[in-house]
RNA sequence: UCCUCGGUAGCUCAGUGGCAGAGCAAUCGGCUGUUAACCGAUCGGUCGUAGGUUCGAAUCCUACCCGGGGAGCCA
């Protein structure tokens, strides 16, 4: 079978290709058909006197989404999607579809969304899906490469070890289950047997969060690793990302090109070095002079782009009165792009203050918001490693600076233009006794914890992991502004169905 | 849970107290090379739901439902 994808290779040779009517325009005696077969788009040209009447009709049936078998030669013309297209010699159709709901027009988000199913078929959902498989390629590519094993966490757990509220319950025969926040608990005793492994599986979290960055089911990649400190930690999840991101940039060239993707800053990330930055320093840049400046200049950039929006609103209006048809939805598309784009300035404006607030109140203790992280990135290209935290705002198997108790050997990796926490980490306490103590300050049960203290009875060695969330990964990677469209089916709040 | 914006034709939206509108889709017709094709015509309505104010409500008021964006929380 030939697919679009190949069609260079066929030039000028005669071939059938199978598949779906992404659009299709027509004159009395020619049709173009723009087709679609799950690799690719191609025009296939349908002349009247070049086919046979069946043909011809089969032709004037077709509907967007209608599926057919075309025949016909491979040849190479500029005008054409893909740089060839087809001149028909037979068409067959397999099924009229009829009153497909997504037109080549726009849509909005809720309709988009209701109908997932076939939205997945839309040249934007397909690159997406494209760059999300080239990205867990990579992933797999990379720790197989290094001798990671992957081994899987139990999606069931018995106990809501880390608090219930963002759990969600099920039932498991006749007592409760939860499903899984984190395989990281699991990754540690795996790590025991194996040394290097990852696990990659969906995680759930049960938070009543409706934003761009939530999902309720979502896929992580959870690395761990025995006999590995903080820095190597470190230095593995900055290789990690590079690793990834050249390979996309690399395999997908041309869905980065659909996406209309920025891929400057990208490959600024494959090739300097990640700054790491301490919590300590971080919370100093929050609350410098330099950063209140900063704020500053960004409201008057606002202001100033509101201003310019509006002058150029007002030209077009006066334009708009004796434009002709197709100038005249050129200039409907452009106010409504300049109304989105001043109601999103209109917001910034109003969140400045709270960030600036936030931002230079900020006490040493505290964890970051998300206007924060957001103004830490802000600085850099490339994504940046915070690490060493304050203890008592993170979790209870992180290991404790020997250097200063208060602080955690965490680090979180910040993706920059705003996609935020990719990657959260640490070195784990390895001390039985230790772990023991931090289990009580967190009020949490000892015995429902037997099976992980005895990591450390039975061989305990330093050791360390992160995770990736995957949909914020595909997100950045793709300039994607709603991690719902990194996952074929996304989970969340007021979101089960398709 | 809170703040904020929205719900009008299959879709995207305009209409802010006085006859329910446009573009796209669909249907029919026209056009030898189109690129979200174009041109002409036709079809298409429980204005989210319930109540209220008014001579008159898509428009004003109240409550509720649904959705977007954000906060908190988080990857």
């Amino acid at each position: 079978m030939v697919y679009i994808r190949n069609l260079a290779d066929h030039e000028d040779q005669e071939v059938t290709l199978k598949g779906w009517i992404y659009n299709f325009r027509s004159s009395k005696n020619l049709y173009f058909l723009e087709l679609r077969d799950g690799s690719g788009l191609c025009q296939c040209v349908v002349a009247k006197d070049g086919v046979s009447e069946e043909s011809w009709e089969a032709a004037e049936s077709l509907r967007q989404e209608s599926s057919v078998v075309i025949t016909g030669t491979v040849v190479e013309d500029e005008r054409s999607v893909g740089g060839y297209e087809l001149q028909v010699s037979k068409l067959e159709v397999l099924q009229v579809a009829e009153d497909y709901p997504i037109t080549p027009k726009e849509h909005g988000v809720d309709f988009l969304m209701e109908n997932r199913h076939l939205w997945l078929r839309s040249q934007r959902q397909w690159a997406a899906m494209r760059v999300r498989n080239a990205i867990i390629y990579a992933i797999h590519t990379f720790y197989q490469e290094r001798g990671f094993v992957q081994m899987d966490a139990p999606i069931f757990t018995g106990n809501a070890a880390e608090g219930t509220t963002n759990l969600f319950e099920t039932e498991y025969f006749d007592d409760q289950a939860y499903l899984t926040q984190s395989g990281q608990l699991y990754g540690e005793a795996m790590a025991m047997a194996h040394g290097l492994i990852y696990t990659f599986g969906p995680t759930f979290r049960a938070e009543k969060s409706k934003t761009r960055r939530h999902l309720t089911e979502f896929w992580m990649i959870e690395p761990e690793m025995a006999f590995y400190d903080l820095v190597m930690n470190m230095n593995l999840a900055e290789n990690f990302i590079k690793f990834v991101i050249k390979s996309v940039l690399d395999r997908c060239e041309k869905e980065l090109e659909i996406l209309e993707r920025d891929t400057t800053k990208l490959e600024k990330t494959v090739s300097e070095e990640f700054p790491r930055i301490s919590y300590t320093e971080a919370v100093e840049t929050l609350r410098s002079d330099e950063m209140a400046a900063m704020l500053d200049q960004m409201v008057d950039d606002r202001k100033q782009e509101k201003k310019e929006l509006r002058e150029e609103r007002e030209e077009i209006k006066k334009e708009r009165g004796q434009a002709k048809k197709w100038r005249k939805a050129q200039i409907d598309q452009r106010i409504k792009d300049i109304g989105a784009r001043i109601d999103q300035i209109e917001e910034d404006l109003r969140n400045i203050p709270d960030w600036r607030e936030s931002a230079l109140n900020f006490e040493w203790g505290e964890d970051f918001g998300g206007s924060d992280e957001t103004l830490l990135t802000m600085q850099y290209d490339t994504p940046i490693l915070v690490h060493r935290f304050p203890a008592e705002i993170k979790a209870f198997y992180m290991k404790r600076d020997p250097e200063d108790e208060k602080l955690a050997l965490a680090v979180d990796m910040l993706a920059p233009e705003g996609y935020g926490e990719i990657i959260g980490g640490s070195e784990r306490e390895a001390d039985l006794e230790t772990l023991k103590e931090r289990l009580h300050e967190h009020d949490l049960p000892e015995d429902v914890f037997q099976w992980y203290l005895d990591l450390r009875q039975y061989g305990s060695v330093p050791h360390s992991g992160f995770g990736l969330g995957l949909e914020r990964t595909v997100a950045w990677l793709c300039g994607l502004d709603h991690v719902r469209e990194t996952i074929p089916f996304p989970r969340m709040m007021g979101r089960l169905t398709p």
